[in-house]
This record gives structure tokens, sequence and C-alpha cells, in this order.
DNA sequence: AGCACGCCGACT
DNA sequence: GTCGGCGTGCTC
């Protein structure tokens, strides 16, 4: 008997099965889906098992399954085949999707050790290195301690293995504390981390400090010593408070539209249905009454949320309703709490799964049905490796039981709405608000009148009046800048020159805190600049306005607000953003002004009023859906105002208040907005009238990057008799982290492009100087 | 990833 | 002459 393997390499020379015998004593136990460990080379790794039979083409040389390490398969088939499916669909390396599919407490680490063959026959010089241990990690040692050690070797007094290593405990984070107030070194990047730790106010994770900020061990260490700062351990506590909270009320009664809903779906037979209904027409509720029907049969249910609206209280409800019959999978777990829902999901003793993105790869049996909340959102589609699309996947999922897939949205992407309105998807429709709430009032103002009328101001007259108003009934406003990020560049004014980072082709971003410049494509960093490289002036100029100008004026406006300020700069992990979310929510702010970040599944009572700087930003942006992006965007911070028994009010600043998107926010219509799209995308032949990608060809070679992208656009075009091929061009940036990269963009109405863009991948997977990317949009 | 093989420069 | 630099290719 064969097994084919994957090896845990990600290296695209190896991204493919490697077939071995299986041993006599495990040839009962192995299948699909165990992990192994295999001799590969003169290494030893590990695997995961793909398929078992009978013979194999490879014929010289097979080599054995050395163990496993496991008793049961951690994947089924069924995930093995999307796996499949994700590698090839978006060059990826199948190991990377298998290793997204298990929980992280499963994974392992490798160590080369050396070993004495007899610890009592050594020189003094290896005893001393040896000590009291039986092996030593080789990696552990400097260079001359390696040299004795590979010497050593040579000469039979040791030798060397690969051991598997448990990683290390995940739960326990490292903290740096601020213990001063005030701290003066003559080091000037003591002062600028003191300064930081200051602005923050709260303790950071010392793995930031070091990876994200630059900050090196010694000078922290130093620091520690010098008691300015301290670190310590954070323990992830196993958060169990939603399972003591609130308890569901059972005696909700579904209004005839929700009732209608409700019964409309077919549970036997795969369909997409796409549910339309706008905020707060009850959407949730009939999503709980769906998987509720199905706890009595043999069926399960799996759920995807955005990871932003898995909030305690949600988790609190669902939990209060299903109990032990649900695992919920949110970020907050610690890798030990995770790994115990997963044992659970997959040893079949939960019905109901729900989680953001990577919840799609719960390994649950026998689904009944799929439902994808905001399904419209970006955060399902990951974007770095492995890339994958949880709407897709969950398509796959349900065809493969046959069972119905729900898309809820308030704002439907465009494509989506398309299928549903001809006869692809199924389309349901909750028109009205369950709790019959108007929605929040949008008043449209023409910055074009503004500027003629002299208000130089970012904010016009109509928002600064709002905004006092607001303020003077102590009520909360938020303040939307759209925009997607913004960075505050270096330039001379003497001479015109931007300091550009020295790997890509950008330029390199100033941040305020930590007075440095940062490349946001590579992550280079490197202390600010005084004087002008080129030119050696002191003229320094920054550049690129946004979130701060904002807040300044608006201090200036209302100088006893408590302002915040959110956005990339000031918030770089989840736990910041938490600690923002509750600051704003116990109403220890009056106004936030920031970017996309303060859109999502934000719900706060005392909201009253939203601003939107300048809702043109997003509009003009270069990709075909930028209309459905400003759309939802809009439609979004809409929903901010007004939650509670206050009524909302809504000012979006415009140089173009008569353009669709903008006027169809106006009056929260979707159909107006959609036949407009619509027909755009006909026209343009954007999707879902074809189906757009993007392929980026990498090299480090500026010629061969471009001779390879000719020759691949030309390929393509020789089979695209009706599809579009554009390109290549110089992607954006053109030199990122020292590698030049090509763009091809694809509007793909024929099969055979896709099958021809599928077989790309392994034509290249030998070449060492061309490396391709995919993207789908 | 990590190792062997192999082809060129600067040393005993 | 050869030791060792790291570019290239292979691992079932």
């Amino acid at each position: 008997m064969y097994a084919e393997i994957i090896i845990d390499i990600k290296n695209k020379q190896v991204n493919k099965t490697f077939d071995y015998i299986i041993p006599s004593k495990l040839i009962n136990i192995l299948k699909p889906g165990f992990r192994v460990i295999v001799p590969f080379g003169n290494l030893k790794r590990t695997g995961y098992v793909i398929k078992i039979k009978e013979e194999t083409e490879y014929k010289n040389n097979l080599k054995e399954i050395i163990d496993t390490l496991d008793v049961k398969p951690v994947l089924n088939e069924e995930l093995i085949d999307i796996a499949k499916y994700i590698a090839i669909n978006n060059f990826s390396f199948y190991s990377v999707v298998l290793d997204a599919m298990i929980p992280s407490a499963l994974k392992i680490k490798y160590q080369r050790v050396a070993i004495p063959y007899d610890k009592s026959n050594l020189d003094d010089e290896l005893k001393l290195l040896f000590g009291r241990k039986k092996e030593i990690v080789i990696d552990s040692l400097d260079d001359d301690n390696q040299k004795i050690i590979y010497k050593a070797v040579e000469n039979n007094i040791l030798y060397l293995d690969t051991k598997l290593k448990g990683k290390k405990d995940e739960n326990i984070i490292k903290m740096v504390h601020l213990n001063l107030d005030n701290y003066y070194s003559r080091s000037k990047k003591k002062n600028e981390l003191f300064n930081y730790l200051d602005e923050m106010g709260i303790d950071i994770e010392l793995e930031t400090l070091i990876s994200d900020m630059g900050y090196k061990r010694p000078l922290i260490n130093e620091m520690v010593e010098e008691k300015v700062i301290s670190i310590y351990d954070k323990i992830l506590e196993e958060d169990n408070s939603y399972k003591n909270n609130i308890v569901y009320n059972n005696d909700i009664v579904l209004n005839p539209d929700q009732q209608r809903v409700y019964e409309s779906i077919d549970y036997n037979e795969y369909k997409t249905y796409l549910l339309h209904g706008i905020t707060g027409s009850g959407k949730t509720e009939i999503y709980i009454r769906w998987i509720n029907n199905l706890l009595n049969t043999d069926k399960t249910a799996l759920m995807l949320v955005p990871e932003i609206s898995l909030t305690p209280q949600i988790t609190s409800i669902l939990y209060s309703r299903f109990k032990n019959d649900i695992a919920i999978l949110h970020s907050r777990l610690t890798v030990k709490q995770k790994y115990e829902e997963w044992k659970r999901i997959i040893s079949g003793n939960v019905k109901i799964v729900v989680g953001a993105r990577s919840a799609i790869f719960a390994p649950i049996k026998n689904l009944g049905i799929i439902i994808i909340d905001e399904a419209h959102e970006n955060s399902y589609i990951q974007t770095n490796n492995p890339k994958y699309n949880a709407v897709e996947i969950a398509t796959i999922r349900a065809k493969h039981y046959n069972i119905p897939l729900i898309l809820g949205t308030a704002t439907p992407k465009v494509s989506d709405y398309y299928y549903a309105t001809n006869g692809i998807y199924e389309l349901l429709e909750l028109k009205n608000r369950a709790n019959s709430k108007p929605l929040p009032k949008v008043e449209l103002v023409d910055l074009r009148e503004e500027l003629a009328n002299g208000n130089k101001s970012v904010l016009s007259i109509k928002l600064q009046e709002e905004l006092k108003k607001c303020y003077k009934n102590n009520e909360q406003s938020i303040l939307f800048i759209n925009r997607r990020g913004y960075s505050k560049f270096v330039m001379c004014r003497s001479c015109g020159t931007v300091i550009k980072c020295p790997h890509c082709d950008i330029a390199l971003t100033y941040h305020e805190n930590i007075n440095s410049l940062v490349c946001h494509h590579c992550g280079y960093i490197t202390p600010n600049v005084i004087k002008c490289p080129s030119c050696n002036s002191d003229k320094i100029r920054y550049l690129g306005s946004g979130t701060e100008k904002i807040v300044s004026e608006v201090q200036t406006l209302i100088p006893e607000a408590r302002i915040l300020k959110v956005d990339l700069d000031s918030i770089s992990k989840m736990s910041d953003y938490e600690n923002y979310y509750k600051v704003f929510k116990n109403h220890e702010a009056d106004i936030i002004v920031g970017t996309q970040m303060i859109t999502k599944g934000l719900d706060f009572k005392d909201v009253t009023l939203v601003g939107v700087i300048n809702a043109d930003l997003s509009l003009h942006y270069p990709l075909y859906d930028s209309n459905e992006v400003t759309f939802n965007l809009l439609e979004q911070v809409s929903g901010r105002a007004g939650r509670s028994d206050k009524s909302g009010n809504v000012i979006i600043q415009s140089y173009n208040p008569n353009h669709f998107v903008i006027n169809s926010v106006k009056n929260h219509n979707y159909e107006s907005y959609y036949n407009y799209e619509i027909n755009n995308r006909e026209m343009t032949k954007m999707p879902p009238f074809s189906e757009c990608i993007e392929i980026m060809i990498k090299s480090l070679d500026k010629d061969k990057a471009n001779i390879e992208a000719y020759n691949i656009a030309e390929g393509l075009r020789h089979v695209a008799k009706d599809s579009l091929i554009l390109g290549p061009v110089t992607a954006y940036p053109f030199k990122k982290c020292d590698i030049y990269r090509y763009i091809i963009q694809i509007q793909a109405l024929e099969d055979k492009v896709l099958d021809k863009i599928k077989d790309l991948y392994p034509i290249y997977q030998a070449n060492k100087d061309i490396s391709l990317d995919i993207r789908r949009m």
C-alpha cells in the first residue's frame, strides 16, 4: 500500500504529492487526513496523507513512512478536496492551505539536534558544551560551536537528528509596561521608545515593539535594567463569560415578512438564497430558527459572521440559545480553547458552528445549512496565503452536501443581486424594519458651494453646527474619512525629493509616534530625516493630510470635546481596536474621527450624528467595484447613527452630490443604485458579466519579469476570443521588496481562459526566476 | 527547508 | 595545485 503525501515545506518546488510505502504496522491505521513523519532527502518532515492507493507510478527507491502523529484523521476527505481546489485556483502552497484548516495547537516545530554515541567518551570541549544535556539543539549554538559539533559528527563521535518539538505555549504573551512619567536618556532610540509608550498609555506586546516597530532586544533589556520599563507575562484568560450572560428570548414572534422568508427555503437541495434585508429587519431571528429546525434532525449548521461582529453580546445570545450544541470560534479564544472547540467539532459533539472567515473549514459533518451574515463583507476574502474566499468555499460545501446556502446582507454585492434576480440564486427580501424605526435621515452638503462661499475648512458650516449641537446635547458623533488608509510622506521643499523605500518603489510613510519612516509594503523602518538626503537642505515638509487635520479642526471648533482618533496609525491590532471601542462605548469620548475601521459593526446608543468628510474619495478609486465599495461604506456609516431611541442624522459632504451612488445613499435606495451599477457592469463587461482575474508576474530580474509577462499575456490572448486581456502593465509599486512585478488583468468570458490560467502555475513551478500570484476579483 | 553537487577565485 | 565560496537542483 502507498500513500500520497504533501510535505510541510513552503516552496513551490515541493508543492506536490510524494508517494511513500505504508509500513505494515500502519496499514490498517492510516487514512487520508492523517499527519505522518516521513524521510525527505536527509530530513525528517511531517506531511499530510492525501490519498491511500494500491499502486504507484513512482517505481525507484520509494521510502517508507516512519510514523504517524495522529490517532484519527485531522482532516476529512471533503476538506482535503477543498484544499486542493484552493491550492490550484489561487496559486497557493498545498501545505499552507492544509495548515490553515487545523488548529495551531496541533502544529509542530522542528529542531535539529546533535547526540553523542557515547556520552562518557567526549573530549573536554564537547563535555563543556553538553554539560548535563543528552542532546544539543544546533540552532541554539553560535558559529564556532556549530563547527565543533560538525567536526565531531565527521569523527563519528556525535550524530545528527531532527526532532519534532511542540510549539511554545501561545497563551502567554510578553507585555511591556512603562514605569515612569518622564525620562530622559542620551540614547535617541530609548527616548523614542519612552515617548511611544507614554503616548499610547497602555501596555504593549513585546513582540510588536520588536517585529513591528524595529526595537532591538538589547535596547529593551537595558531599559528594563534601568527600571524604566518592565516586562511581564500576560496570560490569555479563558473567557467563558458569555456562557452565563443573557437569556435567550423565546417569545419573539416573527412578523409576516419574516415568516414568509423563514418558510421559503428548501432544506433538501443545494441552492443559494440571497436574503436582502435592510438593517434592523430581523435577519438574525430567522437564522436562529432555521438552525433550530435542524436540531431535531441528524443535520448540522454552519454560520459565518464577520470577526468584528463576534462581540460578547452576540456570542452570549447564541450560546444561551443553543448551549452545548454550539461551538463558537472567535478571536478571543486561547490556542487551547480553539483546540478544545475543534475537538468537539471533529468528534461530532456539536451541531452548530459559528465563527469568522476561517470557520468555513470547520470539520463539521453532515451539514444541513450554511448561513453567511453580512455576505458582502470583504473580510470573507483572505488576501494573503492561503488566499481564499469563504463565500466561494461555502458554495462548494453546500453543493457537496446538497443543502441551502444563505447570503444575508443589507447591501448585496451587485453580482449576487444580479444572480438572485436572474434565477441563479433565489431572492428573499425583508423590506421593513422589524422594530419599525425609521432609517437615519441623510443630508448632502455640496463642497463646491462651501468653497465658493469662502469656507476653507474641511468641515462644512452645516457639519460644524451639527457637531456643536450634538456635543451640547451630550450625544456622540462619528466623523468618517472615506479613504483606503492615508499616509503622511516626507518631501524636501528645496529639491522636491520624496524619501522612498530602498527596497520598494514607493514613498515611506511618516509615523509621528515613533518619529520614524516606515514602508507600508515591506515593513522597512528608518529614523526620520532632519536633512534632505539628496540636497542636504533642512526644509523638510510632511505631506498628506488625514485624520490629524480633521482632529485639530474639530478640536478648535469645540475645545472641550474629547476626540478619539482611529486609523491605521493609532490602531495596529484587534486588542487596540477593542480598547477604543470600550472607551467610546462608555462615552469617555465625544467624537470619533477615523477611517474604514469605524464603519463596521459598531453599535453605540449615544451616537446621533455621522459626518462623512468627503464621500468622493473612494468613488474614483481605479477598481471596477469602487461604486459598490462606496455605496456599502456610506450605507454602513449611515447606519451608525441613531441606533437606539434617539433619531440619527447623517451628513455627507461631497463634490459630486448628484452622483448616483451618493443619491441612492441619501434615499437608502438599493434598487436605484443597483440598476445604475449593473448597467455599468454590463457595458464594461465587468463581473457578473465576466470573471475578473489579475495575474502578477514577479522576478528579481526586471527583464525576465517583463518578457515572461508578455509571453503569458500573449498565450492567454491566443485562447481568448471573447475575453479581454489587458496588459501587462507594471504593478504599483513596480518594485516591492526588491522584486519587480507586472500585472495582467483578465476579464474572462470563456471557460477555456480560466483553464489556461489554472495551468500557468504548474508551468512555472520549476522556474526559479519567475513567480506568479493571482487575485480573483 | 536543507543538503549535495559542481564550478570558479585566493590561499597553504 | 586545493580549499571553500555559494549558485543550482533535488528530495517519493
